[in-house]
DNA sequence: TATATTCTATCTATCACTAGGTAGGTAGAA
DNA sequence: TTCTACCTACCTAGTGATAGATAGAATATA
């Protein structure tokens, strides 16, 4: 395990979730990519041999990456407004600053197409998401964990939504009109 | 101008328009509408050029039919709440029936790959349904017209990231999640 | 009315190009 | 010497798109 080895493996990752970013599953192509490294299509199957492989792997390290980042949202130590205000900053980053949608609504929009490993990894990622929202509601209202769950989802569900109007308009501004309501009531 | 004529345009919009709503603008192609019609690829091209062409046809036409299916939001006739109550019943049918996204919401999420004359046929269609939406909201509260598109959006929002979320997590139950605070408040 | 012309909707055949993927080779590091 | 990370060269199967032909319907003209 060389750090050469990891360099280009996750240059290949960076570049292709740019990709997948920008216009989904099949909107690039291994060319693409091997062009973008610098190297041939025939060594960006090395590192991965298939679409699939490469696609899965980018949203497995996207959640690994999530997973890691995302305080443990039962220790005191972080206020539950304060972390739900975090995880919404984060993602008005995305689509906002970054004029991207995230990995997951673009993948998730593309699911009917997908290698099924792609859709298996995007299961796992909502997984994750879903139960540390609801776990932060359930700290932030006496409420139990279906109730924690429901918020969990519509919260998700505004924020999907929201960078598909900001993508769909080009009006930066709907993302903060699709969540004022969210943020009058909860922040 | 005979019947024929319209029929394998139109039946080439229809094909298109279920292939595009599974994997959007890269997922298909030429020959793949063909086969389903029944002709050769040569002759799609001879109806619809090129794939711009086809693919904003299907939306023009979406948004010419929506905008003879939705009701005169001014009317009196239509009760404001029952306007918007229609609005998400026939989101809902899509997503969680047919288990379909939206052609909107498929094509926003292909915005940067699409030739500019789709993005122009996506703009329209967002302009008639915020512009729809708003004026329901407005009559349905005393609010001025800017509130009003801040309701639309909300809830545009609102159901654009219901369908991903429903198509993401195979769950159709997060359609009404999504929507409840909204229905509770509303309707 | 009969003939000539034009148009429509399709075909076959092909273009240049790109897709994902593979076989086999090679320089250098372990 | 074996392994890693790359290469060149290639394959098959498509891609969007075009050229040129044709059967039959519609239209114009003699």
């Amino acid at each position: 395990m060389t750090v050469e080895r990891n360099d280009t493996k996750n240059k290949i990752l960076d570049i292709a979730e740019g990709f997948i970013v920008k216009g989904g599953y099949n909107a690039f192509s291994f060319r693409d990519i091997a062009d973008a490294v610098g190297i041939k299509s025939a060594s960006v199957h090395y590192h991965y041999p298939t679409k699939g492989d490469l696609v899965s792997a980018v949203m497995g390290r996207y959640t690994r990456d999530f997973s890691e980042l995302l305080p443990n949202p039962n220790d005191d130590k972080f206020d539950p407004k304060m972390l739900l205000d975090g995880f919404i900053k984060g993602f008005k980053d995305k689509v906002v600053d970054q004029r991207d949608m995230s990995l997951c609504t673009m993948l998730t929009s593309n699911k009917a197409i997908l290698p099924e490993s792609v859709g298996a990894e995007l299961a796992a990622f909502y997984q994750l998401i879903l139960d540390w929202l609801s776990q932060v509601f359930v700290r932030l209202d006496p409420i139990n964990k279906d109730s924690g769950l429901i918020l969990a989802s519509q919260l998700l569900a505004c924020l999907h939504g929201a960078s598909i109007l900001v993508q769909g308009t080009n009006q930066s501004e709907f993302f903060d009109h699709a969540l004022s309501e969210w943020r009058s009531r909860y922040l």
